[in-house]
DNA sequence: CCCAATATGCCGATGGTCGATATATAAAGA
DNA sequence: TCTTTATATATCGACCATCGGCATATTGGG
């Protein structure tokens, strides 16, 4: 799963949103870096919906203009919490190497040993 | 930054690897849930280069062929811990949200409230 | 009066990944 | 012996999520 994505999951996780607000809330939790573009937010929602991830909430009419509210599934809530697991084993695993690497390339039984050493193969 | 991407400069974070031992560190830090494809791999490490994350660092001659070290640039490694700490900040960002949605939707003081639907609209 | 924000939606282009293929050697299994 | 699997690098077409632009419509600020 891509990041804007997750962060399009993250943004309904808390509660139905709509397509818009699904936009402004990304920029928030993401702290302003990422900016959803409306190409890339209304096909995630339809491909979202199709995948089950996510459901159509309700319909309001503003103005004369339907707007709608997405709300996640209990499989979207699922899938998003594994993703969000992998994210974080992934952020870990890059730290730990990074920080082996300023103490001297040692990973100590991380079964990461370079070379051809075989490692635990 | 997309996963297979992140997970190439993961593995070069601890040392000098080169192209297949690439693939085989990835599948066991992902804990054999990601499994890089070949085309994925050395398209990726020439678009790495180019871009200044990663550099060649030797060639040994093993069996009559050439096996290609790669190491992170110091680039390379400032980026893998900005693109990290991104990871970690998500994952939580979709924790918290999750953890809202399970103790009733409130975010409390996040600045994430979903527009002025929470009051029961 | 124009621009920005709100709000949804379509469409062509881009680009990273996928899957297959090619090449070559060594070890394991049928 | 023959085939498969693992090691190891490399190329190529296809796919698809994202990007960036455009269209449309209203409200409010400079």
């Amino acid at each position: 799963m891509q990041e804007p994505t997750f962060l399009i999951l993250t943004a309904l996780a808390a509660g139905p949103q709509h397509g818009y607000g699904v936009i402004t809330d990304v920029q928030e939790i993401s702290g302003g870096r990422v900016r959803l573009r409306a190409g890339t937010l209304y096909a995630a929602l339809d491909r979202l919906q199709s995948e089950g991830l996510i459901a159509t909430d309700r319909e309001e009419i503003v103005d004369g203009r339907v707007r709608r509210y997405y709300r996640l599934t209990g499989e979207g809530g699922t899938r998003l919490a594994a993703e969000a697991e992998r994210l974080r084993r992934h952020a870990d695993a890059a730290s730990i190497r990074l920080r082996a690497r300023l103490t001297g390339g040692a990973l100590m039984g991380l079964g990461a040993a370079p070379s051809h050493a075989g490692g635990t193969a």
